[in-house]
DNA sequence: TTGGCATGAGACAAATATGTCTCATTTGAG
DNA sequence: CTCAAATGAGACATATTTGTCTCATGCCAA
């Protein structure tokens, strides 16, 4: 009887994916194999073609940042504090998530479904803490988004480039988004 | 006699790789020689290998940024100005010139060169901003780069997707970038 | 007109990636 | 131990891209 509980080799397989598609987006799957140890052919048997890999790759970077997302909500007191929770557990995915932003996984329903919820996600995120005074109600929110997801990418990147630390960096793009969005007096020192 | 002024067809291509290979970067040379309305034969007797093109199209961008960089400091006032208008004659050369750091370019050595210089002159007009005051000196400047970069981007996303004109994306670009790395005072409003 | 030159069209070989298939071997449950 | 499922190795066909080559055509200048 199979057991449920063991996929190892497509597990492999898929972290293998991340590792060398992160390095290399157009490396070939023989590449993909090797590194997870497995034959080319096995690898066909759990994704039968290249797409069919990508998109799996999409549904794991999806579940993953979900499971950041809602580990850095649970306990916070505050959208401010939700907010800075998820920078911080969210620059180190850059490495392994990057890569898919310049895939054409959109064409997949499922895919972009997921996609959208999680931008909805976001922006009541967004309009929850425009509500609590961090963000300045007349910015538009796509904005703060957009700021948001660009200020997380350029603090991995900062990362990566040995410029900073992940404490600093996540510091500096937190410093940047609010004082830059706020409402103009919140991070004011009191005399 | 050959005219020197008069190299349309090599103009053409280039245009066209841009063309494609901003929409697709995987696109078959086929594709760039259909888009120029050159035959695939032409291409190739103007840029012998694929590398060769790309290394064209890296040149050009430099070219174009530098263009464009220059204007916008020509008749600029303080590195705020300065700034401030890169930031405005910038944000539309994200579609041509964006694919291009998806491109293993730095492996030639007057690419990388290039690219040196530009990351060193953004660099010093960054500390020529700390001394006027319009940056924060305890802010890395790496930091500041970095940022000024990826909000850019995020700003031309922000048009490409439709969310915000071109001016108004500007604007929150700018605003993000300044009040969130200000000293701390200078955009407050005099009582 | 004539001659050189760039071009277009297309054939061609080589390289690479993909997906399928077969067969021998391994592994794990019963 | 025994058997079925999973796997590894590798052959195979196919498709795509790339780069080269040839030949006929159009164009411009002398």
């Amino acid at each position: 009887m199979p057991n449920p509980l063991r996929p190892s080799t497509r597990d492999a397989i898929v972290e293998a994916a991340f590792d060398v598609l992160s390095r290399d987006p157009s490396a070939a799957l023989a590449q993909v194999a090797e590194r997870a140890g497995v034959g080319r052919a096995t690898l066909h048997r759990h994704f039968a073609t290249r797409e069919a890999l990508i998109r799996a790759l999409a549904l794991t970077a999806i579940e993953e940042m979900d499971a950041a997302a809602e580990a850095a909500c649970a306990d916070a007191r505050s959208y401010e504090d939700a907010f800075r929770r998820m920078l911080t557990v969210l620059i180190p995915l850059g490495d392994r998530h990057g890569f898919l932003s310049r895939e054409p996984v959109d064409d997949d329903p499922e895919i972009a479904a997921e996609f959208q919820r999680q931008m909805d996600e976001t922006r009541e995120m967004v309009e929850g803490a425009k509500a609590e005074g961090l963000f300045d109600p007349a910015v538009p929110t796509a904005w703060i988004t957009q700021a948001f997801d660009h200020l997380l990418y350029a603090a991995w990147e900062s990362v990566r480039a040995g410029e900073a630390t992940h404490a600093q960096a996540a510091d500096l793009a937190w410093r940047t988004l609010t004082h830059g969005l706020g409402t103009g007096g919140a991070e004011r020192k009191r005399p």
